[in-house]
DNA sequence: GTGCCTGCTTCCCGTTGGAGAGTAGCTCGC
DNA sequence: GCGAGCTACTCTCCAACGGGAAGCAGGCAC
């Protein structure tokens, strides 16, 4: 029986194991690199335009910010930051209730990075079109 | 009829769309912002192990490295970057054929940004593990 | 020939995410 | 009192995305 595939698989299993160990750090990269994580760390960071100051926003001010974005989604991804310690809720029992969120020192200094992330697809949004657009040519 | 729902919808795409026009950047940032585009971008970076340095890959070793990433997947996701030209893909046609990936300047680029934010995980990862077990405890 | 290697591609199916409706708790209008 | 409306969710579908395994081209080894 060809026992080589399933070993392998084993061993990449193991492998992989063994990466994480090496670099766990990934485990949270790839909790981090999330579309939404990012869009709403942004707009959290930039205040209501894409250029203001990073201060606390209402639910309904980021669902209509981040249109996209579907409501059950924004819930879920703003409560695992919040279980992450990068956004803090925070409820205001006014005439309809309140709910803020806002950005901890810890999900400041993630948004901050984010920021060079940010301005570097500023920067070269442009090429990576220019070169979207040659793929294409060149393919289709 | 109770119209202002579909009102609001409608209100709300137009203003996904303006944000959209307001901030074009984030339709690259959400497609950067994407876990096996950075993952595989750090590994590209860094080669074999976690603090190498740039340089080629084969197909098989970004596999091999990146266990958790199926082969359909590690395909699109190589496939897209080259498309936007963060990547070059070259092939050997040695004895069996050698698929090499290789990150262009443009990718370096991103990948030394994203070297910030991998850096910012490995600092913060046990601050974000704390707090969600904090979190979960007082929840669960 | 048969088998095996790499680098994909294809098919099936489970999980994820989106659209839209519904809910709790409150206040306001009548 | 009763319905309407507001905010911040929550629930229920359903389509689409992603994972797993199998298949495929094509060149060499035996």
């Amino acid at each position: 029986m060809t026992t080589s595939a399933a070993q392998r698989r084993e061993r990449a299993r193991a492998e992989y194991n063994a990466f994480l160990a090496v670099c766990p750090s990934h485990q949270l990269l790839a909790r981090v690199s999330d579309k939404w994580v990012t869009l709403i760390l942004s707009a959290l960071g930039s205040g209501g335009d894409c250029a203001g100051e990073p201060g606390a926003m209402r639910y309904s001010e980021l669902s209509r910010l981040l249109a996209g974005v579907s409501q059950k989604m924004l819930t879920q991804t703003l409560r695992s930051l919040e279980r992450d310690g990068l956004v803090t809720r925070t409820v205001t029992p006014t005439v309809p209730v309140t709910v803020t969120y806002a950005l901890t020192d810890l999900g400041l200094s993630l948004q901050h990075t984010m920021r060079a992330l940010k301005s570097w697809a500023e920067t070269n949004m442009d090429d990576v079109f220019d070169n979207r657009a040659t793929y294409d040519e060149r393919v289709g």
